[in-house]
RNA sequence: GUCGGCGUACCCAAGUGGUCUAAGGGGUCUCUCUGCAAAAGAGAUAUUCAUCGGUUCGAAUCCGAUCGCUGACUCCA
């Protein structure tokens, strides 16, 4: 297996160390990943989230794990800030827009679903939504009050932050320090229902206007805040499991809370790795809806938004946030978008030449390159494998396009390395770079009409070459390069051409 | 205030104790190929990793201080 060759080491959050990645069930794996809320559009920075446990996956399947993927659809339950004190935020856009929930759920759900497809982000393997787990959400409340951690109050129903404190520790993840968060911040008002302001609702009281509403043992009411990804996580994944995953601003309160909860309902630790993926900045500042500064998929498609000089494909987008560590924070420019997008038209290119490349059957094998081409190979696991560095294995796919190109040129001939040691390389490059990294051909303006159009062009120019009549040739190919169709001529008057 | 992260060339960015006289991409410059372009190839572009001290035989990498930026603590990917 894959997998035992290249054991991947990954950055726990929990311990804050690289550790090597040791599965539960050998050969399987359990991940979980919190999902979006569906009650607006996703954004850039919520892409990149997906994108980076995308590859990470898509990696772990290569490798020849059994991947169990989980990730959620919040379709419920975010309380808002204290201005709209317990109402829920689909409930609100709900009324805003009068609408039923569950159809502005819908709607948002498709187009997340939508902008995944277009960045060529994998579906998970199960997409749980909240609303489908009223029932389990419930039971473990229950279980909470059993145990002891939980209190109920005019019903609804809180955590018990500081009793559970005594025995475990709130705070294992993100460094937090009980008697700190005690002391600071928003102190407890008068009508609060809360024994500490460090405690967090499990169950929700519906008010009268409130629109989704469930029964419970507490009465008519809504889960709170956490609770949901510790029910579909334990649920579909088990009690303890591998991963789970998040941006890195869910660190705290919620993915705490989430330990809090499984720890207190089960006695067992729920998680063995946690990864967080960093934040996508705009100007140095994180991405955010409540901040303004956040852009839309389509907006950066067709470059509409204000802080766009223009547009840019999804696989741009996709290698350009490749180009980075998911730890790392990553800032977002148009200089940094345009470099993007020419290099992953390199790589690209590299792809499509070296596809059609046919070794010859017959070599006389040079030994320096076989080796050379024999350890990208082992460069591009040991990359990946070393917490999922991406920037470190494009730029060995770099390295290798460069030998393609060679190869194509005729600068180096195919028959210095045997068939075999080709093969390879070939199936190493095409792997990593669709089935890993996930980075195809940018969406082609590939109608047979255009190509034909272009192909009559191409014959008509060829002709006026062979007359030597330049001055011909030399508008037709800035014609089109006005156009987007950038004419290219090989050196035995063959022709290539690419399309913007 | 409490708990974190970051600062690497003109830009993006990997590297976190020796293989670093620091990867890769973009940019710029020179050359090759070419009718000319484009693409591609060859070479050049950080004796240096915010600053200052310290540990070490050895530091971009560890420790301390300083400066700058930034995240969480409130809904957030």
């Amino acid at each position: 297996m894959l997998f035992e060759k290249y054991p991947v080491h990954l950055t726990n959050s929990l311990t804050g160390r690289k550790e090597r990645l040791e599965t539960i069930v050998p050969g399987h794996l359990g991940i979980y990943v919190c999902g979006p809320t569906v009650y607006g559009d996703v954004h850039l920075g919520n892409v990149r989230t997906f994108m980076m446990f995308d590859l990470i996956t898509r990696y772990l399947r290569f490798l020849q794990y059994r991947v169990r993927y989980v990730r959620n659809i919040t379709d419920v339950g975010h309380l808002v800030n204290d201005a709209d004190e317990g109402e829920d935020k689909i409930a609100k856009k709900a009324r805003a827009e009068q609408l039923e929930p569950m159809e502005v759920v819908k709607h948002y759900t498709e187009g997340f679903h939508h902008v995944m497809r277009q960045f060529n982000i994998l579906p998970p393997s199960i997409e749980p939504s909240a609303t489908g787990h009223i029932v389990e959400q419930i039971e473990i409340v229950k279980k909470l009050l059993e145990n002891g951690f939980a209190y109920e109050v005019n019903g609804s129903v809180y955590f018990d932050v500081t009793k559970y404190n005594k025995d475990h520790n709130y705070g294992i993840l993100s460094g937090r320090v009980l008697e700190d968060l005690m002391e600071s911040g928003r102190k407890l008002d008068a009508q609060d229902e809360k024994r500490n302001k460090v405690d967090f609702a499990l169950w929700k009281r519906a008010s009268a206007y409130h629109i989704m509403r469930w029964p419970s043992p507490w009465g008519e009411g809504f889960p709170g805040w956490h609770i949901e990804c510790t029910v579909m996580s334990t649920k579909y994944l088990g009690e303890t499991f591998d991963i789970h995953g998040g941006g890195i601003d869910l660190k705290f309160p919620h993915h705490e809370c989430e330990i809090a909860q499984a720890v207190a309902a089960t006695g067992k630790n729920p998680v063995n790795y946690w990864i967080h993926a960093n934040m996508l900045t705009v100007n140095g500042q994180k991405m955010s809806k409540s901040l303004g500064n956040s852009f839309l998929p389509r907006e950066l498609f067709e470059g509409s938004h204000a802080l766009l000089e223009r547009g840019y494909g999804p696989m741009t987008v996709r290698f350009f946030m490749l180009q980075s560590h998911y730890s790392s924070t990553l800032d977002f420019s148009n200089e940094a978008l345009g470099a993007a997008e020419k290099g992953f038209k390199k790589l690209s290119n590299a792809m499509v030449i070296l596809k059609k490349l046919q070794h010859p059957g017959t070599a006389s094998p040079d030994k320096l390159l076989t080796e050379t081409l024999t350890h990208y190979t082992e460069d591009l696991y040991a990359s990946m494998s070393d917490d999922f560095n991406s920037a470190r294995t494009l730029a060995v796919l770099f390295e290798m396009a460069s030998r393609i190109n060679d190869f194509k040129s005729g600068n180096v001939s195919l028959s210095s390395v045997d068939a075999d040691t080709f093969e390879q390389f070939k199936l190493s490059y095409i792997g990593f770079m669709e089935d890993v990294l996930g980075l195809k051909e940018e969406e082609e303006h590939n109608h047979d009409l255009l190509n034909n159009v272009i192909g009559v062009l191409i014959d008509l120019r060829k002709k006026a070459r062979q007359d030597r009549n330049f001055p011909l040739s030399d508008k037709i190919r800035d014609d089109l390069k006005k156009m987007g169709v950038q004419l290219m001529d090989g050196k035995e008057g063959e022709m290539s051409y690419t399309i913007d």
